[in-house]
DNA sequence: ATCGTATTGGTAGTGACTACCAGATTGGTA
DNA sequence: TACCAATCTGGTAGTCACTACCAATACGAT
């Protein structure tokens, strides 16, 4: 059976990716991200550099990594198309950080979890360091095109889907603002709030929650 | 007069600058970004590779390269300040780029000038190659900041500094994709149309315009 | 004519990243 | 148990972007 093949081999290797990556966040936000070499982090992880290239195929990916976008589209994906377009993405934005951050017990104030600190540390890595930032804002990108796809009910006119990526990117932005300010606050407040704030800056108060009840 | 001095001099470099940088756009358009090596492009130039890195400091800069942000910025500051942010920062990016196509010609409809031409095709590169791509959206997010800083009254609080970013990263995510469809369209239809579309799509119609006259 | 400065070029080096190849480990099989 | 195939890992050598550090040259001003 090579499911269970798979599966054991798999295990091993995202264990692997998970040590590797731990190290390399804590080195990069030790002694900066430049000042570290792909050497130093996979000697802190105890492998060899090529090791280290295997499992992430360059360097920003030892801080970017996130399955975010799935999250996203998926959301997107099961909301109502009645629903008018900046809506239907704020709130799968909204939904998909709660899913983030929450990971499980409900922490709404302060005392972020671990799995939040690592997230916060990945995140002001990102934000600080310029390559990192750019890959960043790149993959907010291609998450834009993500949700596009989502949302498009297959073959829509070039006008509807020019529209549709206007309104894609721009709730993006307004996200990736949020994301931001969520980590200079270190995590204190919460993440799916702050969306909504920026969402209601940029697009106005009535853009979330006119609907029935909130 | 140091003043004449400083002016031979700079007249020379950017007209090297010129050089370098249009046969590097004519290599990459050419030949692929990553398959053209800056010894290629200082070849072509007829300078040593030192020079293009004396020139342009990374080589993602000979296709960057825009003074853009200033210009918005100027445009910004000079708005009123009675108008709300999405208005005041849209009308900005839809000026600056109006000064920017329109070159000195009115050509509305279609047969894009040289200079707009050497445009599309940094644009072009700006989209297609994802290391440029990624540049360049950091650029825009380096705009932000300019925008804010032009926007703000000096000290304001942090919700309103917040809201003001929010604001101002929807406009420019907006921006950037009319830019994507000002180049799918090969620059035959009109930027600050685009822009202006954009950004009723993601804003609504009453975003521009409902002031006097237009 | 001369001096200071800006521009250019060369050399050597670092570091990210990529083939190309060899050994080791693991899971399933005769 | 012995064997096979696939995967994981490591090493070597090389390309390329980019950076000091240093010499030569051209240019503008006194």
């Amino acid at each position: 059976m090579p499911d269970q093949h798979s599966t054991l081999r798999a295990q091993r290797r995202a264990e692997t990716q998970r040590v590797i990556q731990a190290h390399a966040v804590r080195l990069f936000t030790g002694h900066g991200y430049d000042a570290t070499t792909v050497a130093d982090v996979a000697e802190a992880a105890g492998v060899s550099p090529m090791t280290v290239y295997r499992h992430f195929p360059t360097k920003e990916d030892l801080v970017l990594v996130d399955q975010h976008a799935r999250l996203v589209a998926e959301r997107i994906a099961a909301s109502s198309a009645a629903q008018p377009l900046v809506r239907r993405i704020g709130s799968a934005l909204i939904d998909a950080a709660t899913t983030l951050t929450s990971g499980g017990s409900g922490n709404s104030g302060d005392s972020p979890t671990t799995n939040e600190q690592f997230l916060l540390a990945r995140l002001r890595l990102m934000i600080s360091t310029p390559a990192l930032r750019a890959r960043h804002l790149d993959n907010n990108y291609a998450l834009q095109q993500a949700i596009v796809d989502a949302l498009g009910d297959g073959a829509t006119d070039s006008d509807t889907a020019f529209r549709t990526q206007a309104a894609a990117s721009a709730c993006l932005a307004a996200m990736h603002t949020a994301l931001v300010r969520w980590s200079e606050d270190d995590g204190r407040t919460d993440l799916p709030d702050v969306i909504a704030k920026a969402l209601a800056a940029a697009f106005g108060e009535g853009v979330l929650g006119t609907g029935p009840d909130a």
